[in-house]
DNA sequence: TCACCTCGTTGGTATAGACCAGATGAGAGG
DNA sequence: CCTCTCATCTGGTCTATACCAACGAGGTGA
């Protein structure tokens, strides 16, 4: 590279930049989930200091082209997973049906007093214990969801000796003969910090979605809230009323 | 303050930093809509470089408890609007059922071949024209939202004759008959950029929300399609399959 | 064979200083 | 009184450099 080209960086030249990654992404010469070279070795090939890499790198995580992992590097991202948080589908046959592979690994199964917040949606008062259920789902081997559910202790009471890494939802079915009925969810775009970003394996104050969801039965009774902590690039959400109309 | 508190911040001095200005914002010393102290002074203060000061206000920002508008500066986040994409109801209507006042401006309003994308939405084949509305929308003065509709330039003809900083729904219900009926959106967290981020006057790359929305009739007739790019930290998105039901 | 430790590399965070371009407000001119 | 111009301030972007802590690979010892 002679010098002229490289005044072409002068200005903004971030921007040149993520272009130049853009054009690399989008001519596959970067595969999904792979890494990226190094933030040092990206500045010099670029002929920029790190700081500005890095500036250049957080647009396009931003734009979901790219993610990182917390202290590994950065990997390109794939395409989004759809996801209807109205759907009774459990988690395994929504990724199957868009030819992807899910799993599912549980944290935690616990008893344990739910925050206040959490208490009022699920028409408690505060101080109620539930169990409290803590999972991360992979997707084609890249972690993008932690979840934390939180259940009636009276509804179920013998639930931690049921398999906890599959769906809850069949567990209903199959064994508290309990079926989704109503729904209703709320999703904020947050930072992930704490015990979500821990899990994901991502840097405290990454860019994430919350989704906390309460579920209920045929009659209306609630069955249970989960807080889902999504990686934003991972996800893309879509509703369309004529699915839910059956 | 002296040498020796000022060394309390020599580790990840942005954290408390961060957390500095997160008291004053919960004991309310900062008021919504408040501009912050200049980038230059903030970093005096709290004796660190602009940099650092910037990864601190870049957590409170993706948090969204403050935002910025473009080379004017950092404001304090009012509360999040509540946003059912499904619902009928127009903005107006919305805002103020939230005690919130909000108000519209047309930008452009013209006919233009859509992108391939939106074709594809609309159902008709790449390289058709539509009317193209682009409107900005504020709550409590703030902007919050740039608004791209494309609508059928046969169903609508005269559309441009009316009104176009009220509301949509209104204008398909009283001068053409028409009723929402069928609702298909999809929601992805994107990088505000060009267009949509110059209206929203924020700068180029800031995190935001698209929400794209299809729109159908009583009879399940394609209206329009809405493109909406939202500051993040200004809206909470809130369905519940009970509201809808009816 | 496997647990443990060492060490190089990487990302995470920080300092110090600089210039540019857009936004703003005060002052000049009509 | 209004409009236009210009200096000033602010955020936006950049260079150059440094240290720390975590991750991972490879070697060591039980």
């Amino acid at each position: 590279m002679t010098a002229d080209s490289a005044n072409e960086f002068t200005k903004r030249s971030f921007l040149t930049l993520e272009q130049a990654i853009r054009n690399d992404l989008a001519e596959g010469r970067l595969a999904v989930d792979r890494r990226l070279p190094s933030e040092r070795e990206l500045a010099e090939r670029y002929r920029t200091t790190r700081i500005t890499l890095r500036e250049a790198l957080s647009h396009l995580e931003m734009d979901g082209l790219i993610y990182r992992e917390n202290r590994r590097g950065w990997f390109v991202s794939g395409r989004r997973l759809v996801y209807n948080p109205l759907w009774r589908t459990d988690f395994q046959r929504m990724t199957r049906e868009q030819h992807r592979q899910a799993s599912t690994e549980l944290i935690e199964a616990v008893s344990a007093v739910a925050p206040d917040a959490i208490c009022g949606l699920l028409e408690q008062p505060p101080g109620t214990e539930f169990w409290r259920i803590r999972r991360r789902r992979m997707v084609d081997g890249r972690l993008v969801v932690f979840v934390e559910h939180h259940l009636s202790k009276t509804m179920f009471p013998d639930i931690l000796e049921q398999d906890l890494t599959g769906s809850l939802t069949n567990l209903y079915r199959e064994k508290y003969a309990l079926e989704y009925g109503d729904v209703s969810f709320e999703i904020n775009p947050i930072a992930l910090t704490g015990m979500p970003a821990a899990e994901l394996h991502c840097s405290d104050g990454t860019f994430g979605l919350q989704i906390v969801r309460v579920n209920r039965d045929q009659t209306g009774r609630i069955l249970d809230c989960d807080v889902e902590y999504w990686r934003h690039d991972a996800v893309s959400i879509r509703i369309d009323t004529r699915d839910n109309a059956a």
